[in-house]
DNA sequence: AGGAATTTGTGCGTATGTATC
DNA sequence: AGATACATACGCACAAATTCC
């Protein structure tokens, strides 16, 4: 059974014509908050299409762009002839947030612990990427269901915002950047490798500076194609792996 | 300029309501053939979309959703109010064949040399996987720009073949699949972690056995989600890395 | 077991918006 | 500024898979 398509959506943002995003974006983003935010539980069943896309008062088509969005992106299940079902699985969560580690033993919540931000000049050895000279440096401990596995070092170019303090980025740094500078991550790249772990590396991930380590490198691009961000994490490979999936 | 639309699609198999895989399947493979025999070549513009669907006899809306495939595998980039461009990278042709590692110093050329291929029955410690008690062993070493850069050891389900010969796999081996078993891999998920060489390894790729190497794991699914293949691949991280691309 | 109802998937055509040339 | 070309959105019809009676 699922909940009744006329009290489903009250009290959530409808997508309207007259925003910057298109409708199919914001229907997905919008979807994506009522899982994430646990209004929308595992297993459950979306009500019928059609029925949906009436109460949004959009096209069925356009609603189905935003479905299979969400399928992409590991939050759905579409099955012909049966339903829509929501996969609030942790690491579809995150990939929501583009965070694509997940437990040995699959899955894990994750959150992550700021250790520092601060506003730098780019260094030497950091791939040309965004227009200004500075670049917000951001240095988080990752956890899997509360177990230190990576640290990241992330990039953001100066010109998206003066400055960043550890208070902002309580929540998803993707969401901060999308909630607070107007800025949002549509596509990212990613490489990944071995490398060493660096040396401002707390104690508690598993292993030492130095140790060899899973390594990412990635790029992240606005919607326009420009490159906003750039960052690489150094995960313990005897406590996470990366996942990707590939249609 | 591009090339004269009127002639764009001589000789070509034009796709057909009567086939069993849908029109937008089957013009992405189309055009994914064309791109790949060279016919297609890099940086070349397609012609029109209204013009194309046209030629195709098909509706611009599911030539659309050919070319949004093609985008996403990274055959094509789109630049709205301008055209579609075909991107004849290796790494793309290699992404159709769903192979993701690039040189450190970007791309390369993928191939393969066939090691070894053996019907067994599965290990034990082979994840489980597919309807037959065995399962067919091909084992792989893989070259970027004639350079070793890892091994694979792929298991492909026993239901699927009665034997393969090295001979059978001189192209890809999932056009293989698609060509002689009529098996179309439509989705792979990855793990991508650290692990050790095994001792099977040529010594070639520029690492020991034992050594400490980049390790993915990969399932790999049929159009109705069965799993079909399981696959490891080592690979040194010296040489290669391994790409993702998130929307 | 089987047929009807339900639900998602595919395909078509059209109108309008927006970026590029 | 105008023309061209891709992006979004809508609505409809039918196919295919599943579910229900």
């Amino acid at each position: 059974m699922y909940i009744n398509s006329i009290s489903f959506f009250i009290g959530v943002t409808m997508p309207t014509k007259t925003s910057s995003l298109p409708i199919y974006m914001q229907t997905a983003e919008m979807l994506i908050r009522e899982v994430s935010s646990g209004r929308l539980i595992d297993g459950e069943k979306l009500p019928p299409e059609r029925d949906m896309a009436t109460d949004l008062g959009i096209a069925v088509g356009t609603l189905r762009k935003a479905l299979d969005d969400l399928e992409d992106k590991g939050f759905l299940q579409r099955i012909q002839g049966s339903g829509n079902y929501v996969r609030h699985n942790p690491v579809a969560a995150g990939i929501y947030a583009f965070f694509r580690l997940e437990r040995l033993d699959g899955g894990g919540l994750p959150t992550a612990n700021i250790l520092s931000t601060k506003r730098l000049k780019k260094p030497r050895d950091l791939p040309k990427f965004g227009q200004s000279e500075d670049g917000h440096r951001v240095r988080r401990l990752r956890l899997l269901s509360d177990l230190p596995s990576a640290i990241e070092e992330i990039w953001l170019d100066g010109k998206w915002a003066q400055t960043i303090r550890p208070a902002d980025l309580s929540e998803s740094l993707y969401y901060f950047y999308q909630r607070s500078l107007g800025l949002l991550i549509s596509r990212v790249e990613d490489r990944i490798g071995v490398g060493t772990l660096p040396d401002w590396s707390p104690d508690d991930i598993g292993c030492e500076p130095g140790d060899t380590v899973g390594f990412i490198e990635r790029w992240g691009r606005a919607a326009d194609g420009e490159v906003v961000e750039y960052s690489r994490t150094w995960f313990n490979p005897d406590r996470v792996r990366y996942v990707a999936r590939i249609k």
